[in-house]
DNA sequence: GCGTCTATACCGAGCGCTCGCTCGGTAATG
DNA sequence: CATTACCGAGCGAGCGCTCGGTATAGACGC
């Protein structure tokens, strides 16, 4: 019989839920300064400036002032890293998109205004985390890709059904539900693709007027 | 004095111009069967599904029936794999945009409508090369990608001043003409990362529908 | 208060492997 | 006999990951 191995903990993220919890009570349109873990922290940075298989786990835990086995404590492996900060940010969207259509209650045009304003505001203001989670979707492994596109087109059918409630009932003016409905997810998600904090906009400036062009792409009255 | 080494010819693509030249004569409109050499071809779709970093040279190689070798006498370098297929995509769709807005005339709104159909169509016909295009700038060297963005802000501001014209004349309706056609280049370039040759709508019928979306996202006449 | 034990949070060194790339050739063509 | 178009073998470096430790902190019996 083998002796035990150390045995480190084998949790993808550290205590579990707590990357979870980190915004479970604020509203969908607060962003606090996003807290991650150290080592998620930079091999966030990593993989955005270099790509997942253009960074080496080396960079990623000097980065975080680690040995290279001080960070394998934490996470089983490099794809760990990645399954970690994806499975955080489908989360987080998921949670804030929950909250906004609540707060918007049955209204499809409010519905839709505030989901527009929800995916603008976190692709703005979580660009890196949004970023990688589209661009590095082909790095994951088959089971944790399966996982992350149900989570994406889960998401993607918010849009679509609201878009789709319009059109049927005449809020919207569309005669290409699906189409627009495409063009809008590429829109909003495309913020994470070129948005810098330093530019002119705010995330809530940016927010309010890609709301209004949305509107026009639905043939919806300009405000409502 | 060393012996001259086999110095096979350095071109990062073969034959110099052979590659710019294929859709030279041809309309803007027309995509022949995408004729890269193959090798190129087989980049491609390497990069495509495990992306840059992740490709070996050896998968290459293998995949265009050639030993490692082989492919080292045609390309110096797996970067040089990557560049010839960016530039290649890049010429390719600029020569395509020039030829669209020869074709418009003057009319703001004819520019407009055959550029937004050149993009959705290049983006559709040619999905691979524009996608690997757009999510491998970071996996380019600092010269090539400087070269790779200087290409891809011309292309964009086609885009820009054909919109920011419209504003200024009249002809479109829309208060943030910097928002929108940065909404419109997102909306159009992000074809390629959903698009599918299968589907219901082919490339011509997409980029139609995208045509009548993007006429509203300006508030242009839906017809003109 | 003190010695012992266990769990946590790490490292230095390095293993086995694969990477991009090259050397020194060869077969076919003109 | 030069040029073109390739290959088999393999080099040196760097990769993801692991082994066998150590330093620290708190818990517990006496």
């Amino acid at each position: 019989m083998s002796r035990t191995p150390p045995q480190p903990v084998q949790h993808s993220a550290p205590s579990g839920t707590d990357l979870d919890d980190a915004t479970q009570d604020s509203s969908w349109r607060d962003y606090g300064h996003d807290d991650l873990p150290a080592i998620l922290g930079s091999a966030l940075e990593c993989f955005i400036s270099q790509g997942y298989h253009g960074t080496t786990i080396r960079e990623v835990a000097a980065h975080a002032g680690l040995s290279v086995p001080g960070l394998y404590y934490h996470y089983a492996s490099k794809h760990a890293l990645l399954v970690a900060l994806m499975s955080h940010a489908m989360s987080d969207l998921w949670r804030r998109s929950e909250q906004a259509l609540a707060e918007a209650g049955d209204s499809v045009s409010r519905r839709f205004d505030l989901l527009i304003e929800c995916m603008v505001l976190f692709h703005a203001r979580r660009r890196e985390l949004a970023f990688i989670s589209f661009s590095e979707i082909r790095s994951l492994d088959a089971e944790a890709r399966a996982e992350h596109i149900a989570a994406r087109d889960r998401q993607q059918r918010l849009i679509e059904d609201v878009v789709r409630d319009g059109a049927r009932g005449g809020e919207f003016a569309t005669p290409f539900p699906r189409e627009v409905s495409t063009a809008l997810i590429t829109m909003c998600t495309g913020v994470a693709q070129w948005f810098h904090p330093g530019g002119t906009l705010s995330p809530e400036e940016l927010a309010q007027r890609y709301r209004r062009i949305a509107r026009m792409t639905v043939g919806a009255a300009p405000d409502a």
